[in-house]
DNA sequence: TGTACATCAGTGAACGCGCGTTCACTGATGTAC
DNA sequence: TGTACATCAGTGAACGCGCGTTCACTGATGTAC
């Protein structure tokens, strides 16, 4: 078992478990998570529901798997839009290409999209395991902002009501952004703040079309979502 | 049946279907929309379950009656606050008493906020009922921004990018602007623009805090939600 | 004011459904000698 | 290479559960005369 020769059993253990998985994520994105039951899946899979517990010890577990590779998805689709962008310090470019990224995939996966970002699964608390997938789209959205203040890119100074424990508020943030290798002129509450803020946004703007809140205002989703983009980055000092 | 004399009967009528709603508020309220079920709800209030369909055809129009009640409660808790500023060109604090309303009730009804403003329920579409309803808050939010524009707010001026036809992307919008007696100057797609995102914004970052996507980058939500508000605020140019 | 009938609220049993999970089983695949 | 045993994938029946909805019923409230 020196993990070269895999015997068909543990090849067929592979396949099938992706399998299970693929078959859960295309009842998600039809149905929504709503309608996500482990036997619905089994019997999607052609198999009998019980059979599914050799692969999966229990819903919760299938759940965990999905989330962790749905978000692995949006992530990597967030990764790959930002990489495909030439000119590194094009950062006005980089963020809408990333944030369109997300937006697309959200579309053609409404289904994960609401499993990731709506209402929690009632009785279902994610674990640990899916911080790191969970954490991939973002650190896309915050590594553009940084490179960009690197760079000299600056927020707008700051109302004067800003209170001093802002940095407090936002020690987490900060704290994460520091794991980020990221430049002393984006290690500022201020930048932090508006990028978390940017980062809600985003998904409140998706959230929104997704759910149904912008119909009769906005006509054009893609026109919409695109200027909030641009503005967004404004905001961000992103160009 | 002048509607003067009521009945016994009618009295009766009317308080148990407030009684049932009731029931269902809590119930949304401590369990979230996934636990509500026309059985639990009748189970809560005491009756057989059959007796519930003597006050609601279906769960559907349990549903629809609840979305309504939630949002009109959320309406008012926004209307009020606004309403309670006595300077009314101290834009600035109107905003922040709406919105910070707003998030407050969502806080103190998170089962109502997810069923409102998150994923929607499987297999149950709102009737155009609830729309006026649903469009309760969203007017307290625009006219803050109408007013303080008829009286000289402006909007920063946009990128370069913009397309002249965003005017007809939110068509919508401005159209519903016009209904509320906008000034003149606030007749701009600009505007419109920067206020919808406001709104996304506002409930994408309560929908984040109460989803539990900000655990372990935000501290305090009350400090960085208003510090999130006066930035917003400081975008639509209020003051 | 009293009686006869109509309306309606609430009961309790039943329908068919899908769910997550357990369990004893069969038969195929893998392993040790 | 062949045999004996262990491991494991998948089956099918069963468990107890909650769901939305229907239906014939009882008994109270309302209405017309």
């Amino acid at each position: 078992m020196d993990g070269k020769a895999t015997t068909a059993r543990e090849r067929a253990r592979i396949e099938i478990t992706a399998e299970i998985l693929a078959a859960a994520r295309v009842r998600l994105s039809q149905h929504g998570p709503g309608q996500l039951s482990l036997r619905a899946v089994s019997r999607d899979v052609g198999m009998v529901s019980s059979a599914v517990y050799r692969y999966f010890r229990s819903r919760d577990d299938l759940l965990t798997a999905l989330l962790i590779e749905a978000y692995n998805e949006l992530g990597a689709a967030a990764e790959d839009a930002d990489a495909a962008v030439g000119n590194r310090s094009a950062y006005l470019e980089r963020w809408t290409a990333t944030c369109t990224a997300i937006r697309t995939w959200a579309i053609s996966h409404p289904g994960d999209y609401a499993l990731l970002y709506g209402s929690p699964v009632p009785g279902y608390a994610a674990p640990q395991d899916t911080i790191p997938a969970a954490t991939r789209v973002t650190i896309v959205l915050v590594r553009i902002v940084l490179d960009a203040h690197a760079d000299g890119a600056t927020v707008r100074p700051p109302p004067p009501l800003t209170p001093k424990s802002l940095g407090k508020t936002l020690a987490g943030a900060l704290e994460f952004i520091k794991t980020l290798d990221a430049p002393p002129a984006a290690q500022d509450p201020e930048v932090a703040l508006h990028t978390i803020a940017a980062w809600s946004a985003i998904f409140g703007t998706i959230s929104f079309e997704l759910f149904g809140h912008l119909v009769g205002s906005v006509s054009d989703y893609d026109a919409y979502y695109e200027q909030v983009l641009i503005r967004l980055a404004d905001d961000l000092g992103l160009a």
